[in-house]
RNA sequence: GCGCCCGUAGCUCAGCUGGAUAGAGCGCUGCCCUCCGAAGGCAGAGGCCAGGGGUUCGAAUCCCUUCGGGCGCGCCA
């Protein structure tokens, strides 16, 4: 129930480390450590220094916060030190000595609390390396999914108007956690839950009719409470082509469900196509309708089963705190005991008209989630939603018998700006800055990559003159840039290295026999063991539902790479190209190119380019 | 009034699900281009992690509370 918590596995690194799969020392370093770690735990346990049967699932290897203590760390000692009755420190001297006699490390200190760091030796992350060329794009790729399918919903504009770019954050944000997941070893499914029932398609529907009998020349003021937004102009005088004047004379009931579908698939089509400028795109477009609308009520069917499960009855509700409402009617109502699950009230499921509401039909889309044999349910949703979360989560633990987890993603406003200074909209009008006005701007990766260098809960400044900017304060250019950086190298590298291939596959296999061993420079070193930690960031990211992450990663890696090629300017014997030495620069070739694959993949999964050249 | 989110350097933000001396960018100060892309790099100054209590070997992180900001609060979606 706790958001933050992940749905989907919450045991991180841990989890691969009892998966034989993964236990290689050049896919996952961090899992091969931390199962040397247990092995010599379990050491330990046959030695009768340990007793059996302790709870090890809270040991964990990780980098250590500060390099000078070591490639890795492990808390083993002060994890296990109170079940097993003694002092964390003398539990860590024990596993220390244990770990010692493993040659893969160089050094194995006591520090601390009860830490243990870990130096590892060289060869280990020269070995990484070596196996990140032939995975290539593959290189990171996890298995913590385990092929579970995982339902993602994002975006579900209404279509009712165009996109702003509030939607945006969730378009790009739902798309790069989908990519993340799939990256992990789900199976997901990108979906678009479609509003076209209820009220507000009414609405569109009363709005176009206005700007049909437009184009048919008549004169028309748009009322309070209907779309004045001018993208329903052709959306009119589509109608005019398809039906002349044959609208006018027909009564409300008979025109109104016609406009109202042509105009909600015209705006289906323009979300798709401003969806499609971001290079989002999903495998389901799931209509709100068609719940209540041909064979079978499937929200009836729903509330039916909710009801013979008890998690309904008739009653009434105190009246909303806060904003008093006038119109506020006391009466009993059908309402889904929600209380039961961990919301705060009990939510009505009918309206006094006797349709639906829009939380009782959200109930019986969830179900059809959980049907269609989903267990992992994420939902993307706008910072207006909130207070929305705990009923939707209450329903799904009714309705699934808590067989099915739900992680609702909220992501914050955005605030436009132009140079620091807001930009004006007015929503009023219905003149507002649209999404795709902001596509077309500053271009797709500086909006996806922005989005996402940022956490989803956090308010985002989005600002269209520096996401331009060509400096290290624009972070989409400086990961960007150090891509084509490693490019260039490859280009200049032919004149040292003939026959160096330019396709990256073929260039691998060709740098795979570098002298690996020669790249001992503590910089080197220093990005090797940046790529090396790849593998493991992919999993915690998804474990987690946080994109982010990945974008903060890809900007370290960058800044490493480009301090690293600064060297060479004061210490020529340290640039990637060394002209009387082609083993050498072969080797340091394969160093560029393990950057590079794992900045290509990074921002592949962002959704964000990795160009060739910028000039 | 209640619920949720947020509060970390002057500014904008990370902080790997509880780990060691809290990190980046911008801005400020001082440096580095005859040669792999200076659209870059190096160094320095700058902190009571909003305040207070608690949990434990250990808290920016978890719990309680106060303050401050945002969102929401039956018959909109």
């Amino acid at each position: 129930m706790t958001r933050r918590r992940n749905c989907v596995s919450p045991r991180g690194s841990q989890a691969t480390a009892e998966n034989p799969m993964t236990t290689d020392l050049s896919q996952n370093i961090f899992a091969a450590v931390l199962k040397r770690v247990q092995a010599a735990n379990a050491a330990l346990v046959a030695a009768g220094t340990l007793p059996a049967g302790l709870d090890v699932s809270r040991v964990l290897v990780e980098p250590p916060r500060d390099a000078s203590h070591g490639d890795m760390a492990t808390n083993a000692a002060m994890v296990l030190a109170k079940d097993a009755g003694k002092k964390p420190r003398e539990l860590a001297d024990a596993i220390a000595a244990k770990l010692r006699e493993d040659d893969l490390f160089t050094k194995v200190d006591v520090a601390g609390p009860g830490f243990i760091n870990l130096s590892l030796q060289a060869t280990a992350w020269q070995k990484a390396l070596g196996a990140v060329l032939p995975a290539g794009a593959e290189y990171g790729r996890g298995t913590l999914g385990q092929a579970e399918p995982v339902n993602v919903e994002y975006v579900s504009a209404n279509p009712t108007g165009p996109m702003h770019v509030g939607h945006g954050r969730g378009a790009v944000f739902g798309d790069a956690l989908s990519n993340l997941l799939d990256f992990a070893g789900y199976a997901v499914t990108r979906e678009y839950y479609i509003n076209d029932a209820g009220a507000q398609v009414d609405v569109l529907a009363r709005s176009t009719f206005l700007r049909y009998r437009e184009a048919l020349g008549d004169d028309v003021t748009i009322p309070d409470g209907l779309y004045p937004g001018d993208y329903l102009v052709p959306v009119g005088e589509a109608l005019v082509l398809e039906f002349g004047r044959a609208l006018l004379q027909k009564p409300d009931e008979d025109w109104l469900p016609v406009v109202r579908a042509r105009a909600i698939d015209m705006m289906m089509t323009s979300i798709r196509e401003d969806l499609a400028a971001l290079n989002v795109s999903h495998a389901t477009f799931f209509s709100e309708r068609s719940l209540t609308v041909g064979a079978a009520d499937q929200v009836a069917a729903t509330i039916a089963a909710l009801r013979a499960a008890g998690h309904i009855y008739q009653g009434r509700l105190p009246p909303p705190k806060g904003a008093p409402s006038d119109d506020y009617d006391d009466r009993e109502q059908t309402l889904f005991r929600a209380t039961a699950f961990g919301d705060d009230v009990d939510r009505p499921l009918m309206k006094s008209d006797g349709s639906y509401t829009y939380f009782a039909a959200d109930i019986a889309y969830h179900k059809s989630k959980f049907d269609r044999g989903f267990r992992h349910l994420i939902d993307v949703w706008g910072a207006d939603h909130g207070g929305y979360i705990k009923r939707v989560q209450a329903a799904v633990k009714a309705i699934t018998a808590g067989a099915a987890d739900l992680d609702v993603k909220i992501v914050q406003l955005v605030r436009l700006l132009r140079a620091g200074e807001p930009v004006k909209m007015s929503k009023r009008s219905g003149d507002f800055v649209t999404l795709r006005e902001v596509v077309d701007e500053v271009g797709r990766d500086a909006v996806r990559f922005m989005m996402l260098y940022r956490k989803n809960d956090a308010v985002l400044d989005f600002d269209l003159a520096k996401v331009i900017e060509q400096s290290r304060d624009n972070p989409v250019f400086y990961v960007q840039y150090a891509h084509a950086r490693a490019q260039s190298a490859f280009r200049n590298a032919r004149e040292v290295v003939p026959g160096l291939p330019a396709d990256p596959a073929a260039r691998a296999a060709f740098l795979a026999d570098a002298p690996f061993e020669r790249l001992d420079d503590a910089g080197e070193l220093g990005l090797m063991k940046k790529i090396a930690l790849y593998p493991r960031l992919i999993e915690a990211a998804a474990a987690a539902h946080e994109p982010h992450r990945i974008a903060f990663y890809l900007y370290e890696l960058a800044s490493e790479f480009h301090a690293q090629w600064s060297l060479g300017k004061d210490s020529p014997h340290l640039r990637f190209i060394i002209q009387n030495d082609p083993r050498l620069t072969m080797a340091r070739l394969a160093l560029i190119q393990g950057v590079a694959t794992v900045l290509a993949s990074g921002l592949s999964l962002l959704g964000v380019g990795a160009p060739d050249e910028m000039r």
